[in-house]
DNA sequence: GCCATCTTGACAGTCAGTGCCAGAAAGGAA
DNA sequence: TTCCTTTCTGGCACTGACTGTCAAGATGGC
């Protein structure tokens, strides 16, 4: 019933390099091609699932065994990026702090997506798009806690068990901070810039512990 | 053809108390709490916009008179709450160091909800219902812009334009994890005592700035 | 009581998303 | 090639959220 993708095959046994199976991946691609140029042309809204699939010609039926809504189709862009994200600080070595860590994978992350402008772009039209803004809002989440696993790893038990999930929450709460201004004005370069001084900010606490009125009189 | 609620009435001038006025008060209070029953009694998704039309006697047509969507009935709670923790810190003296008046804010919000059960409860629907838990992401960013705009008032011009969202972004990421904490085990009473941890953390930059390997090992 | 204004229900219609079934296409085996 | 099984696909009917429109009913001011 629904098309099998990259997975463990089924009875049938279509190996990986199959006929049916590169259809379907090159169908997948094609739908995911169609919708993002259509979103780009007209707006999220204003492009229905009908569309999307009559213009790679294949039924809407169709359309939702390859993906489980239409928001789903820029969703997995969303995905991509946060894992290729979280890939990326994962392969770092164990025994580099944290936060070098942390600034290391920022830094090629931002190199990736400045290599292919789209993505940059999708990003924009998510952002100003609230019912996929809120799907963006759901994978900042995950990477808070992907993030909070490694931190866990890193960091050892000694820290407590809520820590982890804490720091990721502060460390996402700023590095998101600078991704949407970075969305905001996509000609920015100094991004990497930005987000130094962010994680400075923070491991300063923001100035926060010593700060009073009095100190401002 | 939309029902007026508060707000400046139009050219027929009915003043405050009017009949026609209370009567869109009370559909309204008895739409979303008949919204509220149903949806703990069934689950969100299992309850649909007629039912909740129905049990209170108008047409769902109606019901989208007064709510632009289904979410839209829980998603005023969360206003609300957001607004109730927003409004208590823009109370607090401006000669206070922000962090104690976010201590004291969040300290009074969280008493506010002791104080009615049912919130929580509503919370911990929204945040296993998918759908809802979106809206609940969107409202913390609200927050975050509030929180920031406070900020830049208490902290003056002297720190820049983008801390100010930064440091409401880290605290609203710390703050908002205690709460999901909070929400998951309902019985437990120290969250005033998490939420002053996890502040403190925050204010001490994690450790992330000396911390490294060579210190674990 | 009259009139302007506003709220409401009914109806029709769009779009997302799902279950179901029959037909077509692909792969394996004889 | 031919047959058989598995899998993908389109079509159809259906639910549910949501919107535009219009006529009918209620309200408030005069």
């Amino acid at each position: 019933m629904i098309p099998r993708m990259e997975g463990e095959p089924g009875a049938g046994e279509q190996r990986a390099g199959s006929l049916t199976e590169r259809r379907i991946a090159r169908t997948r691609r094609q739908l995911a091609e169609a919708a993002a140029v259509l979103f780009l042309e007209r707006g999220y809204d204003a492009v229905t699932v009908e569309e999307i699939a009559a213009s790679v010609d294949v039924s809407a039926r169709t359309f939702f065994r390859y993906f489980a809504s239409k928001e789903d189709v820029l969703d997995e862009i969303l995905v991509n990026e946060v894992e290729a994200m979280t890939d990326n600080l994962r392969q770092r070595p164990a025994n580099e702090p944290v936060l070098s860590s942390l600034r290391a994978a920022a830094r090629s992350w931002v190199y990736a997506v400045h290599r292919d402008p789209r993505t940059l772009t999708l990003f924009a039209l998510v952002l100003r798009t609230p019912v996929l803004t809120t799907r963006w809002l759901v994978r900042r989440r995950n990477c808070q806690e992907a993030l909070a696993q490694i931190l866990a790893e890193r960091l050892g038990p000694g820290v407590g068990p809520r820590a982890p999930l804490l720091a990721a929450g502060a460390l996402i709460g700023v590095v998101a901070t600078i991704f949407d201004f970075w969305v905001e004005d996509l000609d920015q370069t100094e991004v990497l810039a930005r987000m130094d001084e962010a994680l400075d900010l923070l491991v300063d606490g923001f100035g926060l512990a010593e700060q009073s009125s009095q100190l401002r009189a």
